[in-house]
DNA sequence: CCTTGAAGCTATAGTTGCTAGAGACATTAG
DNA sequence: CTAATGTCTCTAGCAACTATAGCTTCAAGG
């Protein structure tokens, strides 16, 4: 049985952030040694580590709430789980688009800026007027996490 | 003069956006109408324009902030403002570095799952493991943002 | 002139995924 | 036994908005 600091240790994770976890549901409530103290077995390992891989891979805890009723029923198809990753990659290409042509832009602004006054910096003048831009990175949708 | 609806339709930003912004000081307070309401001119209009720029290549508002008093004074050296420029860069290619990792594993699984039962789903057994995974795309540290 | 509907006002609370702090109890090493 | 660490609950805060409620003001049509 791992306490609460050792469990977080095992998976990564900060002992806040487990408490958080299971504040919302995401873990069971855990059992309670004499001094009411969370105690953790061998499963609660394993579902955080699930949780917290998930989560360094992108998908949201609503997502992962998913994966995670999903992977109580084994013998269920699969097909909702891999519709949510590929969800997932759906999202994590469209950001990668939108990041390429950010790059792209910043790229192009502090390398054609001289280094002079403010008032001729080609940063803040690109800043102003989007039809500086050579590409349309404009903010289609979706935006945060990792 | 613009009202604030026109104002945010000219801009591209929301009317409860402009408040916002309004409301932590990165726009000064608007005149107002014999009714109360805010009214503003062509100098508005850039100064939220040029936030919206920004936010869009993914500033954060406190860069902004430091941008827009930098362009408040023209004739200091733009020194300052290139450093928040590249550091701006800086962080998308961290996240660019990170995404595509990301990417590459949830590529990964989804091919390689072969779409039978949740017990056999690839999908779910590599978000289980990370030793699975041919990366190490772990969160090695900052997140968020566009 | 008057009514109606859209647009504006303030203030408050919710979103996501945590993180930090206060103040009290539990456990463990020396 | 004491001191240091760990854990408990609860509350509040971060970014950057978004949404709601309940009001007032404005512009246009009849
Ligand atoms: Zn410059
Ligand atoms: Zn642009
Ligand atoms: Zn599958
Ligand atoms: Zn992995």
């Amino acid at each position: 049985m791992l306490t609460i600091g050792k469990l977080g240790a095992q998976a990564g994770v900060k002992v806040p952030t487990i408490r958080y976890y299971e504040q919302i549901g995401l873990l069971p409530e855990a059992g309670r040694s004499a001094g009411n103290q969370r105690l953790y077995g061998r499963k609660a390992l394993e579902r955080l580590a699930f949780i917290r891989h998930a989560r360094d891979l992108g998908f949201t805890l609503e997502a992962i709430r998913d994966l995670l009723s999903l992977s109580d029923n084994p013998e269920q198809p699969c097909v909702a789980a891999d519709a949510i990753a590929r969800a997932q990659l759906a999202e994590v290409e469209r950001r990668l688009a939108r990041l390429t042509a950010l790059k792209a832009e910043l790229e192009r602004m502090v390398v054609q800026c001289a280094g002079g006054k403010i008032a001729d910096c080609r940063v803040i003048e690109v800043l102003g007027d989007h039809s500086l831009c050579s590409t349309d990175h404009r903010h289609p949708e979706s935006e945060a996490g990792p």
